[in-house]
DNA sequence: GATAAGATTCGCT
DNA sequence: GCGAATCTTATCT
């Protein structure tokens, strides 16, 4: 499996998003997952944003080179998993939920349950199944040497992706920036509006 | 120095 | 469906 070039990151969020769906995540001791869902967060034109008001000591790694891997805490108790894309912009794609592929049975031991389903459907249970924590910020997500990154296994992105509204956010909430793979059951059960679409 | 809110999950009803 | 758990960060004073 070859892992992305850093220029597919180097694009708006929004553009990357739908194009990171059926990648596949790799982490160093054998766990990996396809990605099925995803939200994108557009910098300083995205009041939702982490970055919408410009670089603090948290955010500072989405204004650095694409390819990276961006990782905060909520809520007292989750992590949460992005890619930084753009131009150090303050672009990022938050992974929100992979099938597993592989390592089942570490991300087994780290989610306290067998149940496929429940392993990596969420942010903070993608995180929680891949043992992602602080020490995991600034990943360089193009190099297969990373503790983590990001392949193609030569599977395509969905056609028809669905397009719905984010999740859990209350500002800009009515943007289209929500992707995922139609009809996959480790979609997070969190319902997003559906997107307006052009006909 | 204090406070409020947060890109969530889980268990109970 | 609802609320607790739990702590970091940003934004005040």
């Amino acid at each position: 499996m070859r892992a992305l070039p850093r220029r597919f990151y180097a694009r708006g969020a929004d553009l990357v998003a739908p194009e990171l769906l059926n990648k596949v995540l790799v982490a160093s001791d054998g766990r990996y997952a396809r990605i099925v869902e995803v939200e994108a967060y557009c910098g300083r034109d995205d009041p939702a944003a982490h970055s919408y008001r410009g670089p603090t000591p948290r955010n500072a790694v989405m204004f650095g080179a694409p390819g990276h891997l961006y990782v905060y805490f909520i809520y007292g108790m989750h992590w949460a998993i992005n890619a930084v894309c753009g131009d150090r912009s303050g672009h990022g794609v938050l992974l929100r939920a992979a099938e597993p592929l592989g390592g089942m049975g570490a991300m087994a031991v780290a989610r306290r349950t067998t149940k496929p389903t429940l392993l990596a459907s969420g942010p903070g249970r993608l995180a929680q199944a891949f043992g992602v924590s602080r020490d995991d910020a600034g990943l360089d997500i193009t190099r297969r040497t990373s503790r983590l990154w990001i392949g193609d296994d030569g599977v395509s992105p969905p056609s028809d992706p669905l397009v719905t509204t984010r999740i859990g956010i209350r500002q800009a909430a009515e943007r289209p920036w929500r992707f995922s793979v139609p009809g996959n059951p480790h979609v997070s059960k969190h319902r997003g509006l559906p997107a307006a679409t052009t006909g």
